[in-house]
DNA sequence: TAGAAAATACCTAAAAACCAGTAGAAAAAA
DNA sequence: TTTTTTCTACTGGTTTTTAGGTATTTTCTA
């Protein structure tokens, strides 16, 4: 079996050094370059067949999310393990979404790894064990008290979200708008904010919506 | 190293009978167990050791997401591992909050189930390909339609979904508020929207905040 | 069945958002 | 270097939202 052809990207050079020593003995892997921002990576990957990919989320470039995307797209045969200090809940889940086999922090074992490595290019996905502790800690939102809504609140926070006016709202259950003013200024209350821009990402992360 | 204790988990007899004769060669492992419902697990568990656990998620008796969840608060040591022939992905993603370490469909190779089961038991978590599959493919249709933002696009929009006002926004840029309504506009142009309140559901629904 | 919660509706006035254009400067791409 | 895109800023007008309130009726529920 060849070796897996391997590219480093993370925007400090020490990080792209250590993982080169520690991976230099793993026989089932080559590490054929290392890149601190994702432009480098994108140009090597027009020239150069590349089995894996170690990705740091933060470049100084591009989003680590939309280089996910662009990488995947472009070249679907390369696998991505996701390298990163993040240890927000959303980033870690929308790696994944964006087409990366598994998420680590940087100082996971090697023995961790060598074992994500191994899942991610046979199509699966890895996650480390601190990873899973975040992915299994209850979301923010679920500590933070969630308002309790009344059914008519729902309605109306649903169809603002539609982009529905006031007027509009009022029309469709029959309501006068000013009544429909009184509900949208109660919700807003109710989640703390200042308007509905703001009242619609936070019925988002509430997953209210 | 002792072998890893495992018990099997299913409501059909045939898929324990089957998975024993898989995993009868496993030089790692140790079949202890085959049990058709959550109360006899449970029952089982209190009297004996066990390391590793296959769960189907329909079970006769008990959810299995609550039997995760019951599993993990008395046993916590214990490594949880689904099998199940659910494919929705909401499904698979709870599985993982409720405390297990993998997700694999039935039809899975032996070889994936080693890997998985290598990953687990280790402390990390690992889905099958068949699974990685349906978690990345919502998001593929999402990424159809979203439009590309500008830098400056993305930063508005993300002050927007603060709650911002188009002067507040002027003043942290140090830019004419005019200037902000009219990058306001075209983000709305690009998302097909009617006002900010959709704008910010929009993005939301593409993942953009 | 009384009291609480929810839904309804109104007033005034200021603030902000939205619409439909135009247009020069700066930056990036070809 | 030329072309295109992005960022910047403006005019002028309309609509909608937001921020204070208050108040009656309906619907739960203890």
């Amino acid at each position: 079996m060849n070796k897996l052809l391997t590219v480093i990207v993370d925007d400090h050079p020490i990080v792209i050094e250590g993982l080169k020593t520690l991976l230099k003995n793993e026989d089932n892997l080559e590490i054929v370059g290392g890149f601190s921002n994702g432009a480098q990576l994108l140009s090597y990957l027009n020239r150069n067949p590349v089995d894996l990919v170690l990705l740091d989320v933060t470049l100084p470039d591009i989003g680590g999310m939309e280089l996910c995307q662009m990488i995947k797209a472009q070249f679907s045969a390369t696998t991505i393990l996701i390298l990163s200090n993040h240890t927000e809940r959303s980033i870690i889940m929308q790696t994944i979404q964006n087409g990366a086999s598994g998420y680590l922090l940087k100082n996971s074992s090697l023995e961790e790894l060598r074992q994500c490595i191994a899942a991610a290019v046979k199509g699966n996905i890895c996650y480390s064990k601190e990873v899973v502790e975040i992915i299994s800690r209850p979301t923010k939102n679920q500590l933070r008290n969630t308002p309790q809504l009344t059914r008519r609140e729902k309605q109306i926070l649903s169809l603002l979200a539609q982009g529905k006016t006031s007027q509009n709202i009022a029309q469709e259950f029959f309501l006068s708008s000013l009544t429909v003013d009184t509900h949208r200024r109660n919700l807003m209350q109710k989640f703390e904010v200042k308007n509905v821009a703001e009242l619609i990402a936070a019925a988002h992360q509430q997953q209210l919506l």
